[in-house]
DNA sequence: GCAAAATGTCCCACTATTTGGAAACATACG
DNA sequence: CGTATGTTTCCAAATAGTGGGACATTTTGC
């Protein structure tokens, strides 16, 4: 074996520093994600982890036989029953989301909107739960999905937690070059900043369009025991069923929902 | 009885007889899979998985880092935000047909009719999937084609998971004057209702040439894991093959198959 | 407040566990 | 009917994981 052996050729993209100690155990979940993104053949599969066919056949059998893929014989692999079994046991574990429930499905009704329940997770809004609306429009969004902080309005209530050095921080995010055009540009950082205090200072924050054209939310932060911001909730709509004054009125009684989910989570009003 | 056969004396417990080649892999599974059962403490979950503290450490912070699992420090542990997001991939990313395939084939070679599979889209009943039967008559329908709901047994059988205020308005679609003519007259409303009912009662749907004259069918909902109706199957044929006393034998067989369906889907059984 | 009990973190020599090449066989696709 | 891809098994080599232990940190019970 004279060859050149490019012993570690997985620091470049993902950016993963930590040589941790299970090598196997994350292989197989990388493996699991390469399956979640879409990547179903054995080929491909073994040529996105860096394996070879031997040994990632070797894992798609074990986690085939543990239920968490899919195996459809010469045809390809796709995301087993069990993920989605923990995926649920996974909201229910989360007291966030039981304990908001019953307040998020009031606000849906009494809106007619949809509502959304989300926290941060690693720099990006995640959604954990969600109220479809009942004006028969359709929202992108989904439980599951991540989106991020500056430019939706469940991050900005999540914002309103935080350090206002953390606030340039996520801003920059969205200015800078790579993110995606797909996406309306976000405001400059003076008028950003504006903006914020005034939302700290009323205790809620807007979506103006800027996550998604055509759509306007107002949210509010969900606080815990420590007077902590854990989580966030908004309502969100077309833009022909948000107009300013309806957000004003809106604004203090999405306040008021998220005040009362922090009060179950042990939150005392100051 | 001679030849009392200890095959293996340790796949009584969870019954996992294959030793495999990816222990840490499997171990880690059993980790989540523990942690998902309540344990979230450390030496719980060392006790249960029988693995010393320090490898046991080593997996959670590994599950951790990954966003399997979600800590809190001296707290315990739970199931991540990664696991949420892997399980609604894994609602949507299932090709139902795919998954359907093998239980629908095996129903078409054990009653010789054809089967069908299909959803609801767009207030229709939409054909994802049809098996051929093998008695030599042609059935009209057609993998892609739309049907109304009522009238069908597929309709029916998704019906089985609307609110009965749903069942109205689908009813009346076929009273219409513009509904054509070249379709049965439904049954009226109070009749209907009661048909339902019993169909709701007993897990599967009967059609009694509602949809085409001359074709009967015995059908049964297809459940995901969140417990909701996401699609049908039916098995149909000609008047002489479905007397009365067969249907009522075919019924549990095709609720059999759309349960089996289910669970493949993540579905657990109340 | 203090002490006991758990938990978080790190180290390291040993070896059981995993690796991956290869080759045979099965199935799909054109 | 041939080629490409997927499935399965084998086995010697060595890498990757193991688990015992020591220590720092935090919670809990008293």
């Amino acid at each position: 074996m004279g060859g050149i052996i490019q012993a570690t050729e997985q620091e470049a993209e993902t950016g993963k520093p930590q040589g941790t100690g299970t090598q196997t155990l994350l292989r197989g979940l990388a493996l699991l994600e390469c399956v979640a993104a879409g990547v179903g053949d054995v080929k491909g599969i073994a040529a996105r982890l860096g394996t070879p066919r031997s040994t990632t056949h070797r894992m798609l059998v074990s986690l085939v036989a543990e239920g968490y893929l899919h195996h459809i014989p010469y045809k390809g692999y796709l995301l087993g029953p069990k993920l989605i079994q923990l995926g649920m046991k996974a909201l229910e574990q989360r007291p966030l989301v039981a304990v908001a429930r019953p307040h998020i499905e009031a606000l849906a009704q009494a809106t007619g909107d949809t509502v959304h329940l989300g926290v941060e997770d690693k720099g990006e809004v995640f959604y954990l739960d969600k109220i479809p609306g009942t004006r028969g429009l359709e929202m992108r969004s989904r439980t599951g999905q991540r989106m991020p902080i500056a430019s939706t309005g469940l991050g900005k209530a999540l914002m309103l937690g935080m350090v206002p050095a953390r606030w340039m921080a996520l801003h920059a995010l969205l200015s800078s070059p790579d993110a995606p055009a797909d996406r309306p540009r976000p405001a400059d950082w003076p008028q950003f900043e504006k903006q914020m205090n005034d939302y700290v200072a009323q205790g809620w924050a807007k979506d103006l369009e800027e996550n998604e054209l055509g759509i306007r939310c107002v949210s509010a932060p969900v606080r815990d025991g420590r007077n902590l911001v854990v989580a966030a909730i908004s309502v969100a709509s077309a833009v022909p069923y948000m107009p300013d004054d309806r957000m004003a009125t809106l604004g203090p009684l999405v306040r008021a929902t998220a005040d009362a989910i922090s009060k179950d989570l042990g939150w005392i009003a100051p």
